[in-house]
RNA sequence: GGAGAGGUACCGAAGUGGUCAUAACGGGUCCGCCUCGAAAGCGGAUUGGCUCUUCACGGGGCCACGUGGGUUCGAAUCCCACCCUCUCCGCCA
C-alpha cells in the first residue's frame, strides 16, 4: 500500500512509474476522494466537539433537578448530523482503501525498465553447466524410472499437478528441507519458525496476495481460511499491527512450508513435471528491517539463497526483474535461475524481493526509531531459499548418469546417512 | 460439541448511564533530586490513529475501553452479533 500523502505530492511521478510497470493507473480519483474525506472529518469533528460540550451541560443541569428540554432537542439534531456525516465518511474510507489496496508498489530506481521477462537484466553467473556426454533426460523421465516421483498417482489421489515422492525421493526432499534450514539458521542466524499453513483474509491482505489475487489461492470454507502460497504470508504477518523496538531489529526468520497455488491461467505451460505444481515444498527467509538497511539486506538475502546452490554445486544466474515483470508488492526483485540440462534452460528456483514499506503499511508493522519517537514503518523482504521441488529437478537433471542413476552431491550426504546415489529400485510400487 | 468466566495503558486492576480516558489504585520501566555509591524517599515522564493550523518550533480538535452494530440527548457501563482468552465436561492426534 502506498502512502496517500506521497500520492498527493508525487502524483505525476508515481503515474510515470506505473506506466513503466505496464499499468495505466490514474490517481486523480483517489486524491479527490481523500480531499472529500478530509472535508467531512473537519465538519464531523466540529459537531462532535459541540456535542461533548452540550452533553456535559445537560448532565450538570439535570443534577440540579431541572430538565433542559431545549438542549436535548438540540442534541438530537447534532447527533443526527454526525451520524449522517460519519456514514458518508465510512463510505469514502472504504472506497479509498479499496483503491489503495489495488495499487501496486513503485519500482526502485535501480530496477531496469522493460516490458517482459526478456527485458530482465542478468547480474551475474556462478559455476558451469555439468559436462553430460549423452542426451540428458528430464527429471520426469529420471524420477519416474527411478521410482521416486509418481505423477500419475499424484493426479489420481488429488488432481493433476499434485505429485507423490516415494522412497529415497521423499527422503531427499526431507533432507533438502533440513539442509536449507540449517544453513539459514546456523550460517545466517535466522530464527526457525513452523507457522500455520492456513491463514485468514487479513494476513493475505497484509502481504498483498489479497484482494487482487484471490483467483490464485486455495480456500477452505467454514471457517474461511486460505492455504498459504508461500511461508512469506505467515512469517511477515507475525508482526501484524505491532510496534517493534529498534533493538529488536533486524528480525531474520526462516520456515519450511508446503505452498499451495492454483496457478490459474497457466494450464498449457509446463503441465508436466515438478516445475509448476499446485503443492510444493519451500524454505523461505523473511527479514524485517529498518528502511536504511533494506537494499543491503536484499543483496545479503540473495546471497543466502545462492549459498545453497553453491554448496550443491549447481550452475545458476541472477536476474534483476524489469519493471514489467516485477510482482505486485515488490519494489525490487532478484530471481535466481538454476541450470537444468533436461530443460536445456535456466529455471527460476528463488525469488528475493524488497517490498520496502509496502507490506508494512498494509500490515501496520512499525518500529520506534528512538524511545520517544513516533513509530515508523519497517521494510520487509523475503526470498526462497530454496524451492524444494525445483531443487529436486535441478539435482536429478544435473547429476544424472548415463545409466539413469543420479549422484547425490557431497553436501547432502550427512542428511542422507551417506546414501550417495539414487538407483533404480525394482521393489518400488 | 455443552456449561460458565473474562477481554480497559508496558503489567495487574478500579470504574456498571453524564459533569475530564492526558483512565482511580498498585507495580514495572526511564529521567532528575538525594547519596561516596546503592536502596529507600521525593519530583517528573511512560498508547496509538486521524485532522486543522504553522516555513518551522509549536498549538488546537476528534477518535479508540476486543471488533462491528443498536438503544439513549449522552455508552467502558444497557442490548445484539462476531472474534479471542481462560475454567469445567465430552470428544480427539
Amino acid at each position: 500500500m502506498l502512502d496517500l500523502n506521497n500520492i498527493k505530492v508525487n502524483k505525476e511521478d508515481i503515474e510515470k512509474k506505473y506506466r513503466e510497470r505496464g499499468a495505466e493507473i490514474l490517481l486523480d480519483s483517489i486524491i479527490e476522494l481523500d480531499a472529500e474525506r478530509r472535508r467531512c472529518i473537519v465538519k464531523s469533528d466540529e459537531l462532535k466537539h459541540l456535542k461533548k460540550e452540550v452533553s456535559r451541560e445537560i448532565g450538570v443541569i439535570q443534577k440540579s433537578g431541572q430538565l433542559p428540554a431545549d438542549k436535548i432537542e438540540h442534541m438530537k439534531e447534532i447527533s443526527q448530523q454526525i451520524k449522517e456525516l460519519d456514514t458518508l465518511l465510512d463510505e469514502l474510507e472504504v472506497k479509498i482503501r479499496e483503491q489503495l489496496l489495488f495499487l501496486p508498489n513503485i519500482p526502485h530506481e535501480s530496477v531496469p525498465v522493460g516490458k517482459e521477462a526478456s527485458d530482465n537484466r542478468e547480474i551475474r553467473r556462478w559455476g558451469n553447466p555439468p559436462v553430460i556426454k549423452f542426451q540428458p533426460k528430464t527429471h520426469i523421465e529420471l524420477g519416474t524410472s527411478l521410482g521416486i516421483l509418481d505423477f500419475e498417482r499424484g493426479a489420481k489421489i488429488a488432481q493433476t499437478r499434485f505429485t507423490l515422492s516415494k522412497g529415497i525421493g521423499a527422503r531427499l526432499e526431507r533432507a533438502l528441507i533440513n539442509f536449507m534450514i540449517d544453513i539459514q539458521t546456523r550460517k545466517f542466524h535466522c530464527i526457525e519458525v513452523l507457522p500455520p499453513f492456513l491463514v485468514n483474509r487479513t494476513s493475505m491482505e497484509g502481504t498483498g496476495q489479497l484482494p487482487k489475487f484471490e483467483i490464485d489461492l486455495f480456500k477452505t470454507q467454514d471457517p474461511e481460511l486460505y492455504l498459504i502460497p508461500t511461508a512469506e504470508v505467515p512469517l511477515t504477518n507475525i508482526f501484524y499491527d505491532e510496534v517493534l523496538l529498534l533493538s529488536q531489529l533486524p528480525v531474520y526468520l526462516t520456515a519450511y512450508s508446503p505452498c499451495f497455488r492454483k496457478e490459474a491461467g497457466t494450464y498449457g505451460a509446463e503441465t508436466r513435471g515438478l516445475i509448476r505444481q499446485h503443492q510444493f515444498n519451500k524454505v523461505e527467509v523473511v527479514k524485517i528491517v529498518t528502511p536504511d538497511t533494506s537494499y543491503d539486506e536484499l543483496e545479503y538475502l540473495t546471497g543466502q539463497a545462492e549459498e545453497i546452490l553453491r554448496r550443491l554445486n549447481l550452475h545458476y544466474r541472477i536476474m534483476s526483474l524489469c519493471t514489467g515483470d516485477l510482482g505486485f508488492s515488490a519494489a525490487k526483485t532478484y530471481d535466481i535461475e538454476v541450470w537444468c540440462p533436461g530443460q536445456n534452460s535456466f529455471v527460476e528456483i528463488s525469488s528475493c524481493s524488497n517490498f520496502e514499506d509496502f507490506q508494512a503499511r498494509r500490515a501496520r508493522i512499525r518500529y520506534k526509531p528512538a524511545p520517544k519517537a513516533k513509530p515508523e514503518f519497517v521494510h520487509t523482504l523475503n526470498g526462497s531459499a530454496l524451492a524444494i521441488g525445483r531443487t529436486v529437478v535441478a539435482l536429478l537433471e544435473n547429476y544424472q548418469q548415463e545409466d539413469g542413476s543420479v549422484i547425490i552431491p557431497e553436501a547432502l550426504l550427512p542428511y542422507l546417512d551417506g546414501v550417495n546415489k539414487i538407483e533404480k529400485n525394482e521393489g518400488m510400487f
